[in-house]
DNA sequence: TTCCCCTATGAACCCCTGTTCAGATGGTGG
DNA sequence: CCACCATCTGAACAGGGGTTCATAGGGGAA
């Protein structure tokens, strides 16, 4: 999908060639025909396996109500594991865990101070991000 | 997160009450008392529980690297699911149980055109999330 | 230095999700 | 109207991720 984030311009919505296979009047996929000219268009422009691995596993991150809770109380201000365990009313083991996690995708960035470890969110793109999928979602 | 979104502007990455319990040098976590007015001041905005579980459920839509791939070639073109199929090298059955997840999160909308249903992206906000989260990996 | 507390890690268990194979549905072309 | 073919659905199996309990690490305070 880089490709894809590179010349996103070129998007169409539109139907594709909507006569698949020129002089035919059939639009089927029988047999291994499929239509061909298309799968060949945009096959190249599909992610790569470790392109989508990556992606996956950040979105992995996000896909976890407990997470999405520490984000949102983390958004606010930082904060040490024990007050983001009382704040979204978790375990403090589970709140290190889930913090692991978004700390391996960069979510989240931290700061020892004391014998407390602050965290906070890590750049201003995971909002941006949230703003996107709060509007979608609002929009159902 | 909603209440995040919603006044992002609000947002601060800098320490929080640096002086945890005032009168006191120990920024200490303990017993039960954490920062209880961090705790406080943050947790009714955390995300609910309702939020946080549909909010995560759009998000493990998008934690396959197959389902990746499928939306990366919809992003090109409207494609049947035979085509899909092809262009992902994916069998066409577990094309069609990913379509079902994509669908059920609106990511993409479908249209029936003779004996074929084609897929495309559903709207515009999926494209620009892609561009954060590409961003966001470039960046690492 | 020594103890203590916040935080992190490891392992076991369970649930949830993706895959595959088989069969059902339903619009289409003859 | 009938048979076909693309797509969808359901069930069974396998793998990955989350929670919990127990334990280890590592600063700070006295």
């Amino acid at each position: 999908m880089g490709a894809v984030v590179a010349n996103s311009h070129s998007i169409n919505t539109q139907p594709p060639n909507t006569q698949p296979t020129p002089g035919t009047d059939a639009p089927a996929c029988d047999e291994s025909l499929v239509h061909l000219d298309n799968v060949r268009q945009v096959q190249p422009e599909v992610l790569s396996t470790e392109q989508a691995q990556r992606m996956a596993e950040f979105f992995s991150a996000l896909s976890d109500p407990h997470r999405l809770k520490l984000l949102s109380a983390l958004a606010q201000q930082e904060l040490c594991v024990c007050d983001l365990a009382a704040a979204v009313k978790m375990g403090e083991s589970a709140v290190s865990h889930q913090l692991r996690v978004l700390r391996s995708q960069r979510l989240v960035k931290y700061r020892r101070q004391g014998r407390n470890v602050y965290y906070g969110l890590a750049d201003g793109h995971i909002m941006a991000l949230y703003r996107e999928v709060a509007e979608h979602l609002e929009e159902g």
